[in-house]
DNA sequence: AGATATTATCACCATGTTATCATGAATACG
DNA sequence: CGTATTCATGATAACATGGTGATAATATCT
């Protein structure tokens, strides 16, 4: 469904998101053993959040990573589309750059729902509304 | 959403489907033309579908390929399972090998439903169910 | 049998994604 | 200031995917 690396960017946002104690930072180290990423590769998926004002960063003693924005104020989308086409309205199935109502594959009309509701769900889904639920994220 | 893999093979055998007259073979390169795929690599991919019972081939003059089941009896499933982990039901927005209700990731409770929808649609949704609309394939 | 048409198969290359390693740069603190 | 801590970053390796080319195997036709 989502590439390797957009669903490790999830998972250390919602671990972010749930450790979140005001103005604490958790280490890169920390967040790659509670998610279970490579240290290295963790690191750059988080300097790319950071980059896209989803994160903010400090560095030295007690430094790490915070969230930067309220997580019911931070859709999934904005956190995968950085890694992933995920979410583009409507992809083809059958990968016609362009394919609408007005110029549809074979595909089009029965996948358009489900298409949808894919796209609906990465815009309308929070982080807000996922850390409160139980169970692991690794 | 889907490989390129998969996206070809389904291509492939809607115009397959579509131009299917009684015993007659389509040539590979015919095929590679009108679904615009490399030749030798569609090459490939039909060898696996042919392995796979969905197609029949046939060698030396007026060989090529054919459908080798009714198209309403061909869900899109067991095309694009050849290539692509799709429609595994439920698969786990973070990744998680075991993803369940009983052993659920935070994101489960509020993926399941698109995700199921994803997995009827390719289930249920038929070749035939695709090849009566209109609309190019390329 | 021989020529031709067509799929099957093998070896290989190009590219992108995932992962690792080493080092640089900023911050905190005594 | 110096040192430890922590993120930033560039080089590079490992692997998977997509794509190419050459050759073998099989079928048809005369």
């Amino acid at each position: 469904m989502l590439s390797g690396t957009a669903e490790y960017a999830l998972r250390a946002v919602v671990c972010l998101a749930r450790s979140a104690r005001d103005g604490e930072h958790t280490r890169a180290n920390d967040l790659a053993e509670a998610v279970d990423v490579p240290r290295n590769y963790l690191s750059k998926i988080l300097h790319e959040l950071t980059r896209a004002g989803i994160l903010k960063s400090s560095r030295g003693k007690n430094g790490g990573f915070q969230l930067a924005v309220p997580p019911d104020e931070l859709p999934l989308l904005r956190i995968v589309q950085l890694f992933d086409r995920m979410g583009e309205q409507s992809r083809c199935l059958l990968g016609r750059p362009e394919c609408s109502d007005a110029d549809p594959c074979p595909a089009h009309p029965r996948w358009k729902a489900t298409s949808q509701q894919i796209a609906k769900f990465f815009r309308e889904t929070t982080i807000a509304d996922v850390i409160g639920n139980a169970g692991s994220v690794r």
